[in-house]
DNA sequence: TGACAATATTACTATATTGTAAAACAATAT
DNA sequence: ATATTGTTTTACAATATAGTAATATTGTCA
């Protein structure tokens, strides 16, 4: 198995938007499909489908209950992963409002 | 500015495999683009289209020097990322190990 | 100036990804 | 048995991506 290839994977596995509003989703624990579905706005069929490429890419858990499956995240990793991305978007936001203060100071 | 949108952009550019490489090149600090390429044993159009992409999503910082570019990584926060992603591909490998092992046993 | 070296860009092809529509399934209710 | 509900899968079209080859650009040096 390639170490490279399997992060490359599981990375990209996160990086989709819809993918990432659905980890957002179950960042709060266990959800059931049809829960997400209006949640998400999407159709079902499409979010059927992102759900099976995180499972491809072993990042869920699912179980069914009759009719119902229930999805949920496999490693806490994942969210720390999410979180520090929000934190480079942050830092150039941040870095942004200097650049327009100063820019302001200057005239 | 969408900040879903711009947290996959991040995330997508990290997770590309050659893309990882560079980075992991990158780890070391600022590097010439003319050792990287040797490094990478990639071709030097390619190499450079995946730091124009490293670029364009503000991932990395450049400067050049006579012919020569030097990149560097602008954010801490992508290798964080990246050992997080690692973390998870540890934590696979130790499951699988552990179930050969219970298989083993129940031989 | 002209040649060379390092890098970037463009053009092109092959492949992958996304979303939607339609069909298939499986569990439950009628 | 048939219909219904929730979900998955398949098929397809549009778009994006990765890699390669060729070309352009820019700085340096003879």
């Amino acid at each position: 198995m390639d170490v490279l290839k399997r992060k490359s994977e599981i990375l990209k596995a996160i990086s989709q938007p819809t993918r990432l509003r659905i980890l957002e989703i179950l960042r709060e624990g266990e959800r059931c499909v049809c829960d997400m579905i209006p949640q998400l706005g999407e159709e079902q069929a499409n979010v059927s489908k992102h759900l099976s490429i995180l499972r491809q890419a072993g990042l869920v858990d699912f179980r069914k209950n009759g009719v119902s499956s229930f999805y949920r995240t496999r490693y806490g990793e994942i969210y720390k992963i999410i979180d520090l991305a929000e934190e480079i978007v942050k830092k150039e936001v941040l870095k942004t409002a200097e650049l327009v203060k100063e820019m302001g100071l200057k005239r």
